[in-house]
DNA sequence: ACCAGTAGGTACCAATTCGTAACTTATGGG
DNA sequence: CCCATAAGTTACGAATTGGTACCTACTGGT
C-alpha cells in the first residue's frame, strides 16, 4: 500500500501531493534542471549530463514526465533515430518553484557553512 | 548506489537537491502540511491526522526532519511522556514554496477536469 | 569484417524499503 | 490483576526498486 492508496478519500486535502510525487522520483530534478538550463536535448546528451543515470531509469523517468505533460518527446524515425526532449509549457511552470527551492537550498547551505565557521573559531579560541 | 553518491563531485550543480531529497520522503509533505495548518502537535495527534502512517515511519520521518532543522521536538519526561513537534523557523520558510506547489497542483487539476469535460461534450456531440 | 553510436526494451538479481507485530517504561483506571 | 496510554524501538518478512548485462535495427568508419 503506497501513500496514494493510503489516503484514498482525503487525498484532496493535499493537492501538491501529485506534483511532489512527480518531482520525487529519482533523477527527476536533475532531468528537469538540465532541460531547463541547457534547453531541448537528445537522449544521449541528457544521459551524459545526468551523470550516473542508467538508460533504463532515464527512459522510465522521461516517460513518466511525458505522461504528466511536463516534457515533450519528439521522435524522428531517421537512421539512427533522433529523439529530442524538451520542457512543455507546463514543465516551465515549475521554473519559479524550482528556482525558489534552489535559492532556499543555497541560502541554507551558506548559513550552515557560516555556522560551522563560527563553531570552528570558537573551538580554536577555547584551546 | 544512490543518487547522492552517483553525483559525487558535481552535486553542487543542483542545490535544490538536498531540499527535494528531504521533501521526497514518504509522508513528509503530509507531516509538514499538518504541522503548518494545525500548529504544534503531539506524536499521537499527528499520527491520527496523517492517516495510514505507521509509528515507525512517522518517527523516522520526524527524526530526519529534526536533523534537517525543519522540525523541533520538545520532550517532557513525564509519565506518560509528552512529545510535541512544531515547525522551526526554517520549516516555515517552506510555506511559500509548498503553497505555490499546492496552487499549481490545483490549477492543473482544474485544467485537466475542464479538458475532460470538453472531451466528453465532443464525444456526446459526435454520437 | 568488426566495432561504435543511437534509442531504447527485457530479464534477472541484489539491495533497500516499509509495514506488521511484539516489546519497553511507568502510571492511573476498573 | 489486567489493560490502556504515551512514544517510541526492534526484529522479521515481503514487495518494490533500480542496476547490470544483453538484445534489437541500422549505418558509418577503419
Amino acid at each position: 500500500m503506497d501513500a496514494n492508496q493510503a489516503h484514498g478519500k482525503e487525498s484532496a486535502s493535499c493537492p501538491m501531493d501529485f506534483i511532489l510525487r512527480m518531482l520525487m522520483g529519482p533523477w527527476t530534478t536533475y532531468i528537469l534542471y538540465n532541460l531547463k538550463t541547457h534547453g531541448p536535448q537528445r537522449f544521449g546528451e541528457l544521459k551524459r549530463r545526468v551523470a550516473g543515470v542508467s538508460a533504463k531509469m532515464l527512459t522510465e523517468r522521461l516517460r513518466t514526465l511525458e505522461g504528466a505533460a511536463l516534457v515533450r518527446r519528439d521522435y524522428e524515425a531517421t537512421i539512427p533515430p533522433k529523439v529530442t526532449y524538451s520542457l512543455t509549457k507546463r514543465g516551465h511552470e515549475l521554473d519559479d518553484v524550482l528556482g525558489k527551492l534552489a535559492e532556499i537550498g543555497m541560502r541554507w547551505e551558506a548559513e550552515d557553512a557560516a555556522l560551522r565557521a563560527v563553531r570552528a573559531t570558537e573551538l580554536k579560541a577555547a584551546e
